[in-house]
DNA sequence: AAAAAATTTTAATCTACATTAAAATAATGC
DNA sequence: GCATTATTTTAATGTAGATTAAAATTTTTT
């Protein structure tokens, strides 16, 4: 047995497999990415897949549930980071926008969510709309110390996710432009939010 | 013959076809539909679709060019309609919102365009830059009129397309739904388009 | 109401992948 | 170096769903 070793081997690939194929899925489009294609990425047959995942609605499934993942983790840190509701909401969209962007990503769109089995889609609809109602919750608490301003928090939240989903659309890994998004997407997204004697 | 009563008949099953698919694909996502669903819609069977479109790959083509054309149209609109620059951006927002969430809906998410032919696919990734560009000319104009505050035009763009294009993820046509989003979402995304002066 | 054109259906095909089983190779522990 | 376990490949198989052809039906024309 080699069992602790391993697991970090099959897990590095494994977690390889996933960036592969949310690489492939979003500038492919789902319907026109193969599991060859995706193997293709990792110098490996289409067969060698099934090593890691039982088939392609797990690996669609694993791809959407670490986008989840990671955008919890973002929200967590915005939360514990800032002071402010204002400022949790801030540093989220900053957390999150770095994610996406970054190396730690590509992060797949969730286009295909419809496409799961029932247990994997309801759950993935749970986690979302976790992530929703956190980011609302994160409003309404900065509505209430002062530093956002009144607005409907359901609406404003998804302007702002919807924003922040979109951008595996048309960011494709230019660095130049990872910059750009980087730098202006939080002052952007929150411009709004500020109350008027903040100004 | 029967050419001009036809044409209208075609043309109307055929508008019907693309709204029926539009709402397929947005709703069960493009890999879970298949033609027996969308046929399904209209009363039909799967063959009978070929009757109006050549394939799939020009269902979902002609999909996204009603898309496109329906967000053109918005545009030109709010350029025609508007005084200032925040004005045309304002408007232009507001009819596109109301096209999207409207009954000249659903409009289709352009998450396939990858998968489409190569003439096809550029000729949609070329309006839909048209359209990026156009929003962006829009934006600078105001900034020269003084009506929008100075900003990334690239970036605020990408940031107030990316909550428009996303909307059909989350709606569904709930009609009371319908109305808070016509009612908030211009409000919010030109919230931080503001001068500050202008407050 | 007969003929022609338009629309839809029935009943096959066809095909691109996804998936699987068995064999081959590579890595690791002892 | 041998045995064991992990990983990958080769070579089939399976299948959903797109596509097509021909026939049936419905609509329109005259």
């Amino acid at each position: 047995m080699a069992r602790a070793a391993d697991e970090t081997r099959f897990e590095a690939q494994r977690h390889r497999l996933l960036k592969a194929a949310a690489t492939c899925f979003n500038q492919k489009g789902f319907s026109g990415t193969s599991l060859k294609d995706v193997s293709r990425h990792l110098g490996l047959t289409d067969a060698a897949l099934y090593y890691y995942v039982k088939n392609k609605e797990q690996l669609v499934y694993q791809c959407y549930l670490r986008a989840a993942e990671l955008g919890r983790e973002a929200m967590e840190r915005g939360i514990n980071d800032g002071a402010t509701g204002f400022e949790k909401a801030y540093l989220y969209i900053v957390y999150h926008v770095e994610i996406m962007v970054g190396d730690r990503g590509p992060v797949a769109i969730m286009s295909e969510v419809p496409s799961l089995n029932r247990s994997h889609r309801n759950e993935i609809l749970q986690v979302s709309r976790r992530h929703s109602t956190g980011f609302e919750e994160i409003l309404e608490s900065g509505i209430d110390d002062g530093s956002v301003a009144a607005c409907d928090v359901r609406m404003t939240g998804n302007a702002i996710m919807g924003s922040i989903n979109w951008i595996p659309k048309w960011f494709h890994g230019d660095p130049k432009m990872a910059q750009q998004i980087l730098q202006r997407f939080p002052e952007i997204l929150t411009a709004g939010l500020k109350p008027p004697d903040s100004l």
